[in-house]
DNA sequence: GGTGTCATGTAAACAGTTACATGATTTT
DNA sequence: AAAATCATGTAACTGTTTACATGACACC
């Protein structure tokens, strides 16, 4: 699944400039390309020379030129079957597991305040996508079908996130750190994590 | 972080060959690599050259020589820094998400069948997933922290296709899409599938 | 006068995959 | 006799990122 994928489902509902889809992958929650100038222009000239989209060249006094691109009937099609091609199941690409696997080389202390990062870091993420569902800025048809749909892309991510908060949470209750033992009050769990892990 | 923190992880606990730590990373429900051999290769001779790995060359009578490579006192340090660094997000990447936002190519039953489709994906991973926690090769030390975290590595992984699972069956419900209306004697099965992964 | 946005593109480097190539041993 | 596994490595390609380069206009 390349790039040109997206790019096509995003002309398909609007024809825009390079500069406009960039900007659109780039805030993208899950179209999951960087959305550099280098991959966008290159998979637009080659969509145009292979037919999948033409341009039209709009001048502006003094300023440069825009191309706005529309998709055609053939690049219509192109996106019909890349929709209909087998679904992939989704991958994970998580390096705080890997971090985590040889925690050996940390210290208890050390090994909570990464815990912490993360943690923190996934709590981010989850404002950010939340903020992102709420202004949802493109949505191609405004039908009710492709509206709920829309959501549920929103949805999907977040409860992602939400799932790794969750596991998250559980692992430092299982290691016996809590919150409480690094500042506040210390209660039941860290009685119970010194007999384990100290 | 590249694949080299990897390969220093899995030698931190014992000396492999090349084809070995292939193996593993291949194996591996969270080393995303694809585990080909030019990026192993490659990234042992670099480590050799920098000093964080050493290998000892064993011939064999006839059979080809074997390399196995053992780790540094460097390598040990480089190691600890790559588990000191901030945590980073996890980074999802599911192509189903691109599809299901350009359906509005598709008919309503042949949107159904691409999320039946993605389902059963998903089941299959479970079920794959579930499997090599069961024969659990490879967790580095034996100590009770160790092998706690190296299961929660593993439910981590689970519990993400799992939510997955959650997901794709609430859209489908809210798309009003159920296997009844599709002929197949539904209920039943949408039960058993229930019981079986969730 | 500096920073930011609009708008196009290129160069170079790095990361990652597939396929090729060899040769022995073990299993079917 | 064929296929799979062990074990090493290379070549060619694709994908992806970072940085460079230009130039106008708008805003502070």
């Amino acid at each position: 699944m390349s790039i040109n994928f997206a790019i096509l489902g995003i002309l398909s509902s609007k024809s825009l400039t390079g500069y406009e889809l960039k900007k659109i992958i780039q805030e993208s929650p899950f179209m999951y390309w960087s959305g550099n100038n280098n991959q966008i222009y290159k998979a637009l000239a080659e969509m145009l020379a292979t037919g999948l989209v033409t341009n039209e060249v709009q001048q502006q006094e003094g300023s440069p030129s825009k191309k706005i691109y529309t998709i055609t009937e053939t690049g219509r099609e192109e996106l019909r079957k890349c929709a209909q091609i087998a679904p992939e199941p989704p991958e994970f690409k998580k390096t705080f597991l890997m971090q985590l696997a040889w925690s050996g080389q940390l210290n208890i202390r050390e090994l909570n305040a990464q815990l912490e990062g993360y943690e923190n870091e996934i709590k981010c993420q989850i404002a950010l996508h939340q903020e992102k569902r709420r202004i949802n800025t493109f949505c191609p048809d405004e039908t009710d079908r492709e509206l709920y749909i829309w959501d549920m892309i929103h949805e999907n991510i977040i409860s992602s996130y939400r799932n790794e908060l969750i596991w998250v949470e559980r692992l430092r209750q299982g290691l016996g750190i809590s919150y409480e033992k690094w500042g506040c009050t210390g209660v039941l769990t860290t009685a119970k994590s010194r007999l384990t892990y100290e």
